[in-house]
RNA sequence: GCGGGUUUAGCUCAGUUGUUUAGAGCGCCACCUUGCCAAGGUGGAGGCCGCGGGUUAGAGUCCCGCAACCCGCACCA
């Protein structure tokens, strides 16, 4: 058995093969950075969303949902410091075209396009070549609000969900009744102007993340941000079945840090292309409420009954692309085995997770074989709520190893003797064993 | 965004120095098979050869542009 060995192209084309994920609008050539999610994908990432959700929200009783819109106010995003560092200044070597943050090169925290091409006005390339004039990347999605396209209706899609989060802060505390320590989950899409989309769905311009927000005292930064490493940890190891051996801690260095964290723990991820972030834990202390404060001049800290103590409450944020997790699971799963002379290819998905959880198979196609499974199929649909699949065309091999491809963990066969015994075959996917069981003890033996 | 490579059936790929109805394996569909781990037989569907332009009597094949994907570089709040 070899597992987690598969290459991008491998899993791209079982991705698309077995309906997966496909490129966004394909037959027009595709667009960079956008896929879509086939009727296994959907599954699949409803199935991650669910899990994700019960761990987070559902465990912990001091966590609650939210789902913000994609387009807020402009002024939310000049808050969070996602204009300014959205949005860099570069320039270009003239002669071979790699491109350089001006600031960076000018050694100036500043993005004053006049002021930078002062400072660079005699300076060269680290290639020893002119640069060209600084022009700034806006990697945030800009869109106009109402009909007329004016500077006045700009606005931005998003380019993190935590925004709407901190804005209803003070919404979410009033209407739960909420004291300080609490958290604000939110799943949902955001979009980014990534400057070169890479490696299948792992690097996209419009993704999906989940994270939350969890709102604390200062003073217990430290333990805070400890358990929510903690949760990390197991949410991927015990909740998703992922392998610990394809799992390790990035702690980022101080260069690294987004704008607002002080300090931040990755979990990454054995991804074919090597190992890469899948989330992150980051201290976000006080910079997002102490700014909304500022810009919107409404007061957002907090006061403590108990200790008399008003304060601005810190921030601990768990947050991953949902996307990068499903390539996580997809990769982790991912099988290649002998079976006799032939590779069997299964996804070895947790059962939880699997699109598809159970397969009803006849073994012919008469039609009185049919009826009864029909039936199979209808009662276990009933029982169970799951996404059930019915196939009863090519031979029963062939039907097993198609479910193996989709990591459906069992299949029920139903023969002749099924008519006359009311009995019939319960298929296990990693295994491959078989029992022969009571058509009305079917949903029972079922463990998902 | 830069440099290099690639793009032919659902997937993986072959198509010679330009020439008539464009191929293979796998997959898919139908029929046969009381049939349990990709069996076999027969039949079948499916391609404007990535898109657009050009050269030519004639282009999957040569030239140009664009797009997407892959590998490096840079970027990654």
């Amino acid at each position: 058995m070899t597992q987690n060995q598969v290459t991008l192209e491998t899993l791209t084309s079982l991705a698309k093969r077995r309906g997966f994920v496909f490129q966004a609008s394909e037959i027009y050539g595709g667009l960079a950075g956008f896929w879509d999610f086939g009727p296994y994908g959907v599954e699949l990432m409803n199935n991650i969303k669910q899990l994700w959700w019960r761990e987070m929200v559902y465990a912990h009783r001091n966590v609650y949902g939210v789902d913000g819109a994609i387009i807020q106010n402009p002024k939310l995003w000049k808050a969070s410091g996602h204009v300014a560092g959205f949005t860099d200044p570069m320039v270009e070597d003239t002669k071979n075209g790699k491109r350089y943050r001006a600031d960076h090169l000018a050694g100036v925290d500043s993005t004053d396009l006049n002021e930078l091409a002062e400072l660079l006005k005699d300076k060269k390339s680290p290639d020893g070549n002119p640069l060209s004039a600084p022009r700034v990347f806006n990697m945030m999605m800009k869109t106009w609000v109402g009909p007329i396209e004016s500077d006045d209706s700009v606005a931005y899609l998003r380019p993190e969900t935590a925004g709407s989060i901190f804005t209803n802060f003070e919404l979410v505390r009033e209407t739960t009744r909420s004291k300080v320590p609490f958290g604000i989950a939110q799943i949902g899409k955001a979009f980014r102007n990534e400057i070169s989309p890479r490696d299948f769905i792992f690097r996209v311009r419009e993704f999906e993340q989940a994270e939350m927000q969890y709102f604390i005292h200062p003073d217990n930064q430290e333990e805070a941000y400890q358990y929510w490493r903690d949760w990390a940890w197991n949410f991927y190891t015990q909740a998703a079945g992922l392998s610990e051996d394809n799992l390790q801690w990035h702690e980022h260095g101080p260069t690294e840090r987004a704008h607002y964290a002080a300090a931040a723990h990755d979990i990454y991820f054995k991804f074919p292309q090597g190992f890469k972030e899948l989330c992150g834990t980051h201290n976000r202390t006080d910079f997002d409420l102490s700014n909304h404060m500022k810009e919107s001049g409404k007061d957002l800290t907090y006061f403590d009954e108990a200790t008399r103590e008003r304060f601005t409450p810190n921030v601990i944020e768990s947050s991953m692309g949902l996307g990068r997790f499903f390539m996580a699971v997809l990769c982790n799963a991912y099988t290649e085995e002998k079976a006799g002379d032939e590779t069997r290819i299964v996804l070895k998905i947790k059962p939880s997770l699997a699109p598809v959880k159970v397969a009803v198979l006849p073994l012919s196609k008469k039609p009185e074989l049919s009826a009864l499974s029909e039936k199979v199929y209808k009662e276990l649909v009933q029982k169970t709520g799951y996404n059930i699949e019915y196939d009863e065309t090519q031979s029963i091999g062939r039907r097993y190893r198609r479910q193996d491809e989709i990591g459906t963990p069992y299949c029920v066969t139903i023969d002749f003797e099924s008519l006359q015994d009311g009995q019939v075959t319960l298929r296990e996917r990693d295994s491959m064993q078989q029992t022969r069981i009571k058509i009305e003890d079917l949903a029972a033996s079922i463990k998902i």
